[in-house]
DNA sequence: CCCATCCCCTAA
DNA sequence: TAAGTTAGGGGATGGG
């Protein structure tokens, strides 16, 4: 039979020999477990060479099972392997102990590979992976499994499967409510959980949703299920849990706030919360900042961190985002009323009842309505690491589960995760790892511009020029092997890094990345002629691989790699630089090209045709890191065509391409009709992009203050408004009155009669590091401390503080500091507190404006007329403005 | 006014 | 044993 791999973890036989267990669903859906016996936890020893025999006899003597090995070690070109020690080790629970005794050895260079988690080395060694599908020997199944009857099968049984499409998987979420302590914010020692709310995908006998009630009361409702007490009421959490038998069990905040308080309630009344695949309980493990939270064969995911991570948005509240992602709403009940309610029963706990089903409902549906998933598995299936670690963990752990493969295929150690003095003088070292080029815009209003990017440039540098772990000589060169190779034999990059051609050695990590890129262009291809269904999943890897492409560069540079190497990456980061550059250079020396009879010619080629065609001038305004924006400019008089354009652009892009090693390539990726350039990585454009057999229009900003949380929305919006105003439509006028009625709406402020503008002046700005640490002071950190001792409820560190700027004490002459005027939105409602508006109207709204204002000589004055800043100077102004033609008449 | 510093957030 | 990377703008503040 076979089965798609969702956990994996193991235990032991009777002999103490240490069993892998397997938990998967079959192509129907059923879930499944198995044990399989006959693999044993390794690691590596690299020895000085004649010291290898007496290291051997010594492990050997301690018991140890040891074969010699011929590796290469991890980093740079090496033309032979080294004889190592391979150490085999009984139970994974002694590898580490067992790695501080080798290498305390005389003799023993350094070990590898030995911080590899037994699950992690058993799935790499078969071939296989998280939500890998896999042939076993089994026979029927026990759906349910539970420890005792887990089917034991051999290793070397054990096959990778193909199949396509991923198995049906049950999504389970869940939040809980717990009763205040006299107002108080509950806390797990003393105040109870008294709901526990549900949601299933698919059903559950029928349910979408159930609540759990932790008291005795009457109720008809199937949804809603009446426990005798708290025990009762995790009791039988536990045990629909393992009746639903989820694959996936989801929460909001559910790490760190729902996990650890059951866990914590189920202790201290004895309930026993045995959810695992393999009857254990589920457990946590805290870490620095963080909590993990395990339950054996399942995957247990929190939607917090996730959209936090994926989704930028100004509040990561379960009811914003839902707001803001689902368009759903969240129903509330204050706490203060929950220990009423409860108390009392009837309507009052009803309504509590359906808030906290609407809760687990919600976590459901940002889990599938999002598409998270289907992102994770893909992310899981291309990279092999377990589903759950794709969860938890960053790029790093889909990088090395990739490159310990290729490694161990190509006979190649991997070092283990550096201890935290290495991974410092990493850090220090790293100021010297330089990134992309940014090329200075031509600033301010321009028309027709192309765009042109480059696809996957980082990763295309590294495949063209061979770039790796494996093919980097030692900077030092009195290394032994560089100095035999012929010049034409070496990659010297433009930071100096040199590395062997392909030639020589073809580089793991450039065979990984082809890989990768092939397989996107034919997942893409594919995508056109599928399905809806076929179709997300094909999306979904497509991104899968889009995602590894780029990790492998970052992870390259990052200070806690196992594969750290900061040649390789100032290497990549050097061509790229040099390659932005000199595309600039080209496109500029090209001048000029020609429209003849629909076909684009350069200068040259036009020579004694151009009198027929149309000339556009070019001219490189702009570039960051891996695009560059090609200014194409008509004769006068004379338009561009949107199809011109794109000809154009292609054109452009297809000659630079020719000119490059592969797989580098530049490609049209948009035009501009208008845009503003204020600044590097600030600008905003009209773009159209081809879209079937079309065009697609939309405003794209990036870097101005529309895009950023730190400013209020009735700044984003504002903006917004002008930039679509002038930019689709050329009316500098229509934006300017607008300014003028956003700034008159702020000096005619009243709260009490607009409280809804509250919302619009919020701005938010992350709390980062705990209070002491600043060296400034911030408003949000200010106001932070304000709320603490007004004894409210404080923000975490890591959450997004809201606040609003009052007017304050003190007069014009010696106001309180803008940094502590920040003030908590909701406390100025309450206390009908004073904003300063002028602060919104110079701070907020001006500036940002004025930038794009400038362009067209439109001053401060005419924004803010009506305001006693009129002057006939300003009136004569707006008297010629009337009268404009074109943008440029500003 | 200029400049340096801290801080935040974004582009790529 | 938490965590891909650097480049860059711009606000608030304080010192010259």
């Amino acid at each position: 039979m076979i089965f798609q791999i969702l956990d994996a973890n193991y235990s032991y036989d009777a002999r103490r020999n240490p069993l892998v267990q397997l938990f998967g669903t079959t192509p129907e859906g059923k879930s499944v477990a198995c044990r399989v016996a006959g693999f044993r936890p390794y690691f590596y020893a690299g020895v000085e060479e004649d010291k290898l025999d007496e290291v051997a006899e010594a492990l050997r003597s301690a018991g140890l099972e040891v074969e010699a090995v011929d590796r290469f070690d991890p980093i740079g070109y090496q033309i032979k392997t080294k004889r190592m020690l391979k150490v085999i080790a009984h139970d994974p629970k002694e590898v580490r102990s067992l790695r501080e005794r080798v290498r305390e050895i005389p003799g023993v260079r350094a070990v590898y590979e030995t911080d590899i988690l037994f699950k992690n080395r058993f799935l790499i060694d078969q071939n296989i992976g998280g939500m890998a599908w896999v042939e076993a020997p089994l026979p029927e199944w026990v759906s349910k499994p539970s420890c005792q009857d887990l089917p034991e099968v051999r290793v070397e049984t054990l096959r990778p499967a193909e199949q396509g499409a991923n198995a049906p998987l049950r999504f389970m979420s869940f939040d809980i409510e717990c009763l205040p302590d006299h107002g108080e914010m509950p806390k797990a020692e003393t105040s109870p959980v008294i709901l526990i709310s549900m949601a299933f995908e698919p059903e559950y006998h029928g349910q979408r949703d159930i609540v759990l009630v932790g008291k005795g009361v009457e109720c008809s409702r199937d949804d809603v299920r009446a426990c005798l007490d708290e025990h009762d009421l995790l009791h039988q959490f536990a045990s629909i849990m393992r009746d639903y038998d989820p694959d996936i069990v989801a929460g909001y905040n559910s790490n760190e706030f729902d996990f650890p308080y059951i866990l914590e309630r189920a202790k201290h009344l004895g309930a026993d919360l045995r959810v695992g695949r393999d009857g254990s309980s589920c457990y946590l493990r805290k870490i620095v900042n963080k909590t993990d939270v395990t339950i054996t064969g399942r995957v247990v995911v929190d939607l917090l961190p996730i959209i936090r991570s994926s989704f930028s948005l100004k509040r990561y509240t379960l009811r914003n985002a839902a707001a803001e992602l689902l368009k759903m709403e969240k129903h509330d009940v204050d706490p203060k009323e929950i220990e009423g309610l409860w108390a009392e029963g009837g309507a009052g706990l009803r309504r509590f009842i359906s808030y906290s089903r609407r809760d687990a409902v919600l976590a459901l549906r940002l889990l599938l309505d999002l598409r998270l998933m289907d992102k994770y598995i893909a992310l899981s299936r291309a990279s092999g690491s377990l589903l759950q670690e794709i969860v938890n963990g960053g790029q790093s752990g889909m990088v090395e589960s990739l490159l310990l493969r290729r490694f161990r295929e190509r006979n190649r150690v991997v070092p283990p995760k550096p201890d935290a003095g290495v991974s410092e003088e990493r850090y220090e070292e790293n100021v010297d790892l330089k990134g992309g080029a940014v090329l200075s815009p031509q600033k301010g209003l321009m028309e027709d511009v192309v765009i042109l990017d480059y696809k996957s440039l980082y990763p295309t540098i590294m495949m063209a020029h061979n770039l790796c772990y494996t093919t980097v000589l030692n900077s030092s060169s009195q290394g032994s092997s560089s100095q035999q190779l012929p010049q034409g034999d070496i990659v010297v990059a433009p930071s100096g890094g040199r590395f062997v051609s392909p030639k020589i050695s073809p580089g793991i990590m450039p065979a990984v990345l082809k890989e990768l890129l092939d397989e996107r262009t034919k997942t893409k291809k594919l995508m056109r002629s599928a399905s809806e269904e076929e179709r997300r999943f094909l999306d979904a890897k497509q991104y899968a691989m889009k995602i590894l492409l780029n990790s492998f560069y970052g992870y390259s540079g990052y200070a806690r790699a196992r594969l750290y190497s900061l040649a390789l990456a100032n290497a990549v980061t050097s061509f790229g630089r040099e390659n932005i550059q000199r595309t600039k250079n080209v496109i500029d020396e090209i001048g000029s090209v020609y429209i003849v009879d629909g076909t684009v010619l350069f200068g040259e080629e036009a020579f004694g045709r151009s009198a027929q065609g149309r000339r556009f001038d070019l001219s490189v305004v702009y570039g960051d890191t891996d695009s560059v924006f090609v200014r194409l400019r008509p004769e006068p008089g004379k338009e561009l065509s949107l199809e011109d354009a794109e000809l154009i652009g292609r054109k452009i892009a297809e000659t630079v391409t020719s000119s490059l090693p592969e797989p580098m390539e530049l490609v049209f990726e948009a035009f501009a009709r208008r845009g503003i350039f204020l600044a590097k990585k600030r600008y905003a454009l009209w773009v159209f992009e081809p879209a079937g057999d079309g065009w697609k229009d939309r405003i794209k900003v990036r870097g101005m203050e529309t895009v950023r949380r730190d400013w209020c929305d009735l700044t984003s919006r504002t903006l917004k408004t002008c930039l679509e105003l002038v930019l689709k439509e050329g009316k500098v006028e229509e934006a300017v009155d607008h300014v003028r009625s956003v700034i008159g709406r702020l000096q005619n402020l009243d709260l009490s009669e607009d409280p809804e503008i509250l919302e619009d002046l919020t701005l938010t700005r992350r709390y980062t590091k705990s209070t002491g640490s600043y060296k400034n002071k911030q408003p949000h950190i200010q106001l932070v401390e304000k709320i603490k001792k007004r004894g409210g409820v404080v923000p975490g560190v890591g959450d997004r503080v809201p606040f609003v700027i009052v007017r304050g004490r003190g007069g014009r002459k010696n106001k309180e500091l803008f940094v502590d005027r920040a003030e908590d939105p909701g406390y100025v409602l309450e206390k009908n507190m004073p904003l300063d508006t002028e602060y919104y109207v110079e701070k907020q709204i001006l500036p940002p404006v004025l930038r794009i204002f400038e362009s067209f000589g439109v001053t401060k004055d005419r924004l803010c007329l009506g305001r006693g800043q009129c002057n006939l100077l300003s009136f004569g102004a707006e008297q010629k403005a009337q009268k404009q033609k074109s943008l440029f008449d500003y």
